[in-house]
DNA sequence: GATGAATGAGCCTTCATTCAT
DNA sequence: GATGAATGAAGGCTCATTCAT
């Protein structure tokens, strides 16, 4: 788990894995300080408390999954790369980091409903949210612009693809689905958002 | 908060009611006993344990919730007014109770990832899941069966078409939509779900 | 140490016995348990921290300090006889608790300085030592109406009193002194007292 | 705070202010490095452990009592002066350092009653007790002398003496008197002491 | 010699669960 | 059956002390 970080990052990276594996309440420092092979103080010489600690780590995702994401839709030029490039992005995260990558779905964080601590996290996952609908909307002025569609509520479609290629993805996931059914259903799915189930 | 309910169904009622405010490990025996009005040795008397008390009310609330989409969708006819049917229902049983019905959707419990209970929730959460599906299923056959769409890969689009109205109905709770907004988002999206964006 | 008392005294006697041994923060929550023979937990039903636990228990030992000390002195009727009352009422009192009684004294309390909690610890010594001085006074007028002493600055007089008896009886204490040592240094005091040490 | 002091007598002196303000336990060896301008490692260097250092500061005002004490009263003549300078330069003391002029008199110290080191502590405090007595006590002897009183008991009287004059002066502090009433006190004291309260 | 990053023992406090009444 | 007093395991956090640089 180690290799050559900083220690921040390094107990950055094993707090990511337990709260992703345990949640934020069965998850205790002990267990991360054990992952990151140091002691318990020290994870107090650089997180407050272990709730900072959480809103680091989901921080310290998001930015890696925008990026992620940003990177590999840059590097394609036409819609139909981009879009692929998008699900194909997301479905590796997604399997990688699930919980995190679900987290900018689902828009609700665990601990303490309502307090501090959790609405600052939750703006967190909202900016990271619209950063990435943008660019899904990016994609489908690109779409607009090829012709593939008319050019009307796209930052309503933006939203909604977004809901649906996370869902779908996720849903793989969580169901089991082989590679081909997988396969199948991203078809389907754009197949659907461009032409409707009527076509 | 009592009436006339055997003590079981209350305290089901009232941790129902503290386990949505407060989540799994924020919420208190003592809370919820308090909330039944009653002894919290009581409850042990029901129920064996905490986490067996939130599994039961899980099963109880996707019982209830089951339930009531089944009885409004069935008093309808149409294809139109089926939909139109859930997805009101749910969009209400969302506002009222949406920490459950999100449940459905995100697939996730809180408490005790990969625990053997956990396992059994998210079972719970998967047959309730298949059962609503199985209904939008059914409503999507009438569509079929109208002339309003061809009638392949139905069962899939039944998936997916749950994914997106459920979105859509928490998305519009936790982003404080108003009412107008919901109306044009819910018939948007009724729109592309059947003609796809490129119409 | 248990006899029978309710909890709430019980712990109140063992936590008294254990912060006058070690201080307040020496003493643990764990010790004080075991010395009454109960849970930790329990000592949390019937105290909210151990901050509140150590100034009731200074609230118990001075209320038990007054009333011993104002029962004694009224059950005698001459100057001298109270006086004697009181400063071998005081010698008692202190060698069994002088930690506690050293407290009126010195006027200081260990835990947080300039905390809120320690101000009202303050509040409650000082009305103490206010008492006490009263009593003290109540005997030096009685005195002064024997025609012992004239009668003026004796609200004064009254204070210098209780500092010296007390610090007599709290030396003679952490001196080790010897019975007869004790008798004549009471003896010395109350003729220097009186008469000066002129005479 | 520094100026041109060695490491040693540097931290004795931070030790010695953050000690005064906020006792043994809440001080931290962080806080008194950083008021003396030092890394924590460098406190170790020159001092065993946060005991010992507080053990250290102890000797090192007790020396720094006596050496004032001292000086003051030997600078004078007669009984009067002397008593005097003894009483004013004991006031000023106690206003500067109270928490540590007044341990001589309280005989206890804060942490760990009982162990090993506090005994250590103890030895020194009543130590420089007795030092100070005995000033006091050639004060008395010249009174003798000088016929003010007679010769007996001088040992004892010079004690009470000390308690008494001491006990003034931190009362004085503590309960806020103006300049007027501490000069008033002060002559009543002396007066009383000398002639007792019948005259 | 000087430093401060790293450490882990220790402590207060919470709370699910038990059980005598 | 109903209760709530009693319990103690568990966990977050602090801070004196160490030691590699």
């Amino acid at each position: 788990m180690a290799r050559e970080k900083n220690k921040h990052d390094l107990i950055l990276s094993s707090a990511s894995k337990v709260f992703a594996q345990k949640g934020f309440h069965d998850a205790n420092i002990i267990e991360i300080a054990k992952d990151a092979s140091i002691g318990k103080g020290t994870i107090y010489e650089y997180f407050d408390s272990k709730m900072t600690l959480y809103i680091e780590v989901i921080k310290f995702n998001m930015e890696k999954y925008l990026m992620r994401i940003r990177n590999q839709v840059m590097s394609k030029t036409t819609f139909d790369e981009k879009l692929e490039a998008y699900i194909n992005c997301h479905t590796e995260i997604i399997s990688e980091h699930y919980q995190y990558a679900g987290l900018v779905m689902n828009g609700s964080v665990e601990p303490m409903f309502n307090s501090k601590n959790t609405q600052e996290t939750l703006l967190i996952l909202l900016e990271t949210r619209d950063k990435v609908v943008q660019i899904i909307l990016d994609i489908l002025v690109i779409g607009s612009i090829e012709g593939k569609f008319k050019n009307s509520h796209l930052e309503y479609y933006a939203d909604l693809f977004f809901e649906m290629l996370n869902r779908s993805a996720l849903r793989a996931l969580m169901l089991h689905h082989t590679q081909d059914k997988q396969t199948l259903e991203k078809t389907l799915l754009i197949q659907m958002l461009i032409n409707g189930i009527g076509h």
